[in-house]
DNA sequence: TCCTTCATGTAACCGGTTACATGATTGT
DNA sequence: ACAATCATGTAACCGGTTACATGAAGGA
């Protein structure tokens, strides 16, 4: 359902055409929302069906030109106003931190040195980014929402970052298990079987020590 | 491709059945990624014909008891040690907020706040979570995984709440257009269009001061 | 006996990706 | 003339969701 407000709020600065949103979707939403050539004009098509924008110009090669109608207006508000979004978790770097277990110790340790890095290196970009943006002084509604945005992305990168760099230090640091040897254990390999409350992020219950005994 | 990763790890652990599969999702990996039941049997299907799990046991009522095959293991290794995640970004909550110039300040202000809220909430949940969890005293690779994804989760919401509340005072401190009018102006109302190099976030250009003159 | 839990499966649909296809217009 | 860009579209496929369907086993 995303695109849809998506298109619906790119439309509501002013009108354009597919191939205009397409570019606007590089330009402005990649690092919140991404959609494919042949998605945005089928969800043109739709969108427009539905009322919520029209055409408001043709132009040289087919170029159809769309602009927000005052219905699609009020469905976009009504989205941005109070649409709870049902957020369901997948996150592919975290399912492969939850196996790390699979791996030696420096294994683990080279992966998560790897995550800080490109962490750094995502919020050095974002940086960039702002110091070339320069939004007036702040006193307006108008880029609201960019800034906003920005700086969750810039909070979020630099989490990543000391996150990792203290994940590094959890793999490394605690002694035990001196050999590197392949661990072969995922999270919850010793659970003991009886029932258990919800424990998302781990299995981890009253466990022997030693599992490998 | 994830919820294969996701399967095979969780059978690195012991052999399951895909009734024991989605349990210990819910259970162990709700905060990382989900599983509809149709797809888990589904998976478990392509998964077996794919030689990387195994038929070990059936049981009473058609029940098939899967385990991994060293084939398996090595490919889910391979993942968890060598596979980039190429991130699509997709985040719905942050599209709202890039739109929420088009709400008045003291509409955004409320998004915002209740935001904050429900980040609060979230990491209170996983403090108990991390309080009833009790890991051993992280001496072993045991678990490691586990640990590092809760750490996550728990810098993740806290970093949220606190975005939240900066966005609030930004949202409701900066005086200027003191009025509650309805804003019409998504993030990039007055962009000049001449061509810019790629401006995630955002496409704030240099622009006039006032663009509604 | 009857309810619950265990256990697996199918089918329709939806959002998104990749690849392919087509052709007009503009600038050099 | 030619290449680049503008501009839209179709079709096959894949991962995921929802809903429906079936039935065996175990416990009260």
């Amino acid at each position: 359902m995303s695109l849809r407000y998506a298109l619906m709020g790119l439309l509501a600065d002013r009108p354009a055409s597919g191939y205009d949103l397409l570019k606007r979707f590089g330009r402005s939403l990649d690092n919140v929302w991404t959609a494919s050539q042949s998605q945005v004009y089928g969800e043109l098509r739709h969108l427009a069906d539905s009322g919520a924008i029209e055409v408001v110009s043709e132009g040289p090669r087919g170029r159809k030109e769309y602009a927000l109608t005052p219905r699609g207006q009020a469905e976009l508000r009504e989205w941005v106003a109070h649409t709870e979004g049902g957020h369901s978790p997948r996150n592919a770097m975290l399912l492969q931190v939850f196996f790390l277990g699979l791996l030696a110790r420096d294994e683990a340790a080279e992966r998560l040195a790897r995550k800080a890095e490109e962490a750094a290196e995502q919020h050095a970009a974002l940086v960039v980014l702002q110091e070339s943006l320069d939004w007036g002084d702040g006193e307006n509604l108008i880029d609201l929402g960019g800034r906003l945005a920005l700086e969750y992305g810039l909070r979020l990168r630099a989490m990543e970052k000391d996150w990792a760099r203290w994940a590094v230090a959890q793999t490394t640091g605690p002694a035990g298990r001196a050999d590197g040897s392949r661990g072969a254990c995922p999270p919850d390999s010793t659970a003991t079987g009886f029932p258990t409350p919800e424990r998302p992020f781990g299995e981890g219950t009253p466990r022997t020590r030693d599992p490998f005994g």
